[in-house]
RNA sequence: GGCGCUAUGGUGCAACGGUUAGCACGCGGCCCUUUCAAGGCCGAAAUACGGGUUCGAUUCCCGUUAGCGCUACCA
């Protein structure tokens, strides 16, 4: 099967050579290698490209040697073609060099392997593709490929070409500005849906003020035609936006897949909670804790006093809400008057606390906040009561009796 | 060097001959508050420069400058 494509692209090389659009070229690969200063008598930094090639009007082949076959570009005129980004776009055929189409061949070779520029064409033409829609680093390969398509009797497609993006430092985005491939994106925990979005408004916007579109919208929003041609930078600050926009407005149910999904690969994940009552509780859990994630993994790390009973206390938490040398005892009185409550839900849970604060003549917000780094190991969690809730009485009262001789050693 | 493309705040986009040049991210402040987010309000911040065309230019034309792309027997 490779071995017809290679056939295909010989055999299209060999047209252009039969109806007078190519020839052989006997120069050695030496002769255009090494960029700018190909040219004989050059003077540094003045050089001009070779753009004709000496073999085009039929040399006498050197014995021993194996052409490769270069594309006859025409002397004069302009090659055009539709861009549906760029417009109507126009080259002077006198700045298009001969660009060869097929290397020379190997050992017992007749010719070699194809170049860029043959191989697309033939593969489109092959593919019946009707729009080419790439980057825009390639709008100067587009007159060499129409007076391909010409050459090989087909009609050119209508292109569009898409601003580069480019990084910070306003190079093209590559290796040393981090993460260059879509599923680099993924692994750091954003959600497809808010990569799309971003990245479909980083060259492109409906026409007005709108910003937060779905893939449906998208959809029916998006046009060729008011993709905007000036190169983008890559703004991660934005991307991170999105992404908490996202998991806050996704519906519930659209979430929660993806969450499992980086819970399974962090290793919390629980089949119980993948039907009935443990999916109602999953589902709740996730949404109480969504406002506050920015990232997919920040479920396992920074929320995992919510799925694991392993978790540890944040020293800096800890430092901050349990300084004041009351707090072991309260956390202790608290924990024995949560174990004694009839029932267990929000207003339970706060009237009781309250009181206790009451009682005790604290501010409740002292009491909160140290319950808070006692029942989920850190200074930042979703509102205390609706916490306690989701986590469940036995195991808000275990680990208010853990901590307070902690909060003791602490204090 | 040649050829091409582009040029609105730090960033991404609006305004496609007439607006106090709009929105969003980010940044600063205030409000809300039980931590932290979210949310609400306010603020600083831009038409690269120079010529034209026009009653009128961010918008059209030319030049300059800058950035990017292409300039391989790479893709």
């Amino acid at each position: 099967d490779v071995y017809k494509r290679q056939e295909l692209y010989r055999a299209a090389a060999k047209k252009c050579l039969a109806n007078g659009n190519a020839f052989l070229c006997y120069c050695p690969p030496e002769k255009y290698a090494g960029g700018d200063h190909a040219e004989e008598g050059a003077e540094a930094g003045q050089v001009r490209r070779v753009v004709r090639c000496t073999c085009r009007d039929g040399q006498p082949s050197p014995p021993g040697t194996k052409p490769a076959i270069r594309f006859k570009v025409p002397t004069s005129g302009k090659t055009t073609f539709l861009d549906l980004v760029f417009g109507e776009t126009e080259f002077s055929n006198e700045d298009i060099e001969d660009f060869m189409l097929l290397r020379s061949g190997q050992d017992n070779e007749e010719f070699g392997q194809p170049m860029y520029q043959l191989s697309v064409v033939v593969d489109d033409i092959d593919m019946r593709i009707t729009h080419v829609i790439r980057g825009a680093d390639h709008i100067s390969n587009t007159p060499k490929q129409v007076l391909l398509y010409r050459a090989l009797d087909a009609k050119p497609p209508i292109f569009a070409h898409l601003p580069l993006i480019l990084g910070p430092d306003r190079k093209r985005l590559s290796k040393r500005h981090g993460a260059t491939s879509v599923s680099m994106y993924r692994d750091e925990g954003f959600l497809h849906e808010a990569f799309q979005n971003f990245l479909a408004l980083l060259g492109w916007a409906p026409g007005g003020d709108v910003e937060f579109m779905r893939t449906a919208d998208l959809l029916e929003k998006f046009k060729l035609e008011g993709v905007s041609r000036t190169n983008g930078v890559f703004d991660k600050a934005k991307l991170e936006w999105f992404n908490t926009q996202y998991l806050q407005k996704l519906p519930i149910e659209n979430l929660v897949p993806q969450v499992q999904q980086e819970l399974r690969r962090s290793g919390l994940w629980k089949e119980e909670w993948s039907a009935g009552a443990g999916l109602q509780w999953f589902t709740r859990t996730v949404d109480l804790l969504r406002p506050r994630v920015r990232l997919l993994p920040d479920f396992s790390a920074w929320s995992r006093a919510f799925f694991s009973d392993e978790f540890t206390i944040d020293p800096a938490a800890e430092a901050k809400f349990w300084k004041d040398p009351k707090v072991p005892d309260l956390l202790a009185k608290l924990a024995e008057a949560l174990a004694a409550l009839p029932e267990w839900n929000h207003d339970a849970c706060d009237h009781a606390l309250r009181a206790l604060a009451e009682a005790e003549a604290v501010k409740a917000g002292l009491l909160i906040n140290a319950t808070r780094v006692a029942i989920v190991g850190q200074a930042v969690a979703p509102p205390l009561f609706d916490t306690m809730v989701v986590l469940g009485r036995e195991r808000v009262v275990k680990r208010l009796r853990a901590a307070s001789p902690a909060a003791n050693a602490s204090a």
